[in-house]
DNA sequence: CAAATAACCAAGCAAGCGCTAGGTAATAAA
DNA sequence: TTTATTACCTAGCGCTTGCTTGGTTATTTG
């Protein structure tokens, strides 16, 4: 028996898994946790996955894919350099906090749960995904924007929006929107006033 | 038979728990692991601790005083605010990356997989620590320093170095005081120059 | 209609897990 | 010299885990 990569069911799974994965973990996630809160038994899921890796894989996947979509689309608007780095960390904490959360937080936490392979498999999507942010990020130093090494830059800024998932809960004083502004007011201040 | 908290073996044993649990996680590091290790075996382990998750709360708890320490005896020669936060940045990247890293990783990744009893008594460590970091950023904002709300920056900057365990490694072309200074001139660009 | 396919279930296996019980040897205290 | 104490070992128990096998039902296709 052969298992279909893309089917529905397959992509429902994946969003439920995405789910458990990031409120427990995924060493912390049975495989009957996971066919109980989808309503089916646990043997079950191998008829969708080869085994759990393969399901932690395609929502890592999913994660990463639907991620780059968010950030693409958040800075497609933007014209001017400081626009589009805005609109970048906007974009991140939208990956990080909006709609697709939960597969997008798997994917930068539980990264090193994948063996080898799996890993390889899902670097060309990972390269697209630091590339995007490091052209914003040469542009912006190119402009002014930033100053300093781009690498580093890139680092630091991600480092700050991705470590938001540690202590930002949706009860909190400031929005998603005004955490964005108040971070790239932050990275940029003293040349802008 | 009682457990003594503090005896020097004690102490050894969770040394080597920390460098297992920051090299494959708490929950995939068995307790025969640690034990062939620290060269005895699994049935032992429990002669020193409770159960595993005291083990791991044994490790927290180290990293978190010895990484207090570490960014305490830092700045302690600081004199000026600027002096002081570069310190602190400086200190901070010290515990994640010197001497006793391991402890102090596990201490921020590991949080987690506590049970809330064991989490509520490491609290006052923790709020200590996050205490000793927000007295600084404010002092840094109250000099003109830094900009923006005081405790957002605070997670910003400590996000931003945290961040750092996930790419720095020990190879990297810049060493650890390099990146301490440019991540001091990142967030305090514009004012300085 | 018959055949194929998709999606599931029931039952359980083998391996690995944390942890325990009872015992041993060496050192320290009385 | 007896008695405690410290630090370990041996052996294995009970449970959970990921996963398999063989079968069932409903839907779609030829």
């Amino acid at each position: 028996m052969t298992i279909p990569k893309q089917s529905a069911r397959r992509k429902e799974l994946t969003t439920v898994a995405a789910k458990l994965f990031k409120k427990h973990s995924f060493d912390r996630t049975t495989v009957r946790m996971l066919a109980s809160e989808a309503g089916i038994k646990s043997g079950s899921l191998f008829y969708h996955y080869r085994n759990k890796e393969e399901i932690l894989f395609a929502v890592i996947k999913q994660g990463l894919l639907s991620s780059l979509e968010t950030i693409k689309k958040e800075t497609s608007k933007a014209v001017t350099v400081e626009e589009k780095l805005q609109a970048l960390i906007l974009g991140q904490l939208k990956a990080l906090h909006g709609k697709n959360k939960d597969a997008h937080i798997v994917s930068i936490s539980e990264w090193r749960s994948l063996n080898k392979q799996s890993r390889q498999s899902l670097i060309d999507i990972r390269d697209e995904y630091e590339a995007y942010w490091q052209g914003i990020i040469d542009l912006a130093i190119a402009g002014g924007v930033l100053k300093g090494d781009a690498k580093l830059q890139k680092l630091f800024i991600l480092g700050a929006l991705n470590w938001t998932t540690q202590w930002y809960k949706k009860d909190h004083s400031k929005s998603i929107d005004e955490i964005a502004k108040e971070c790239f007011e932050s990275v940029t201040t003293g040349r802008l006033n």
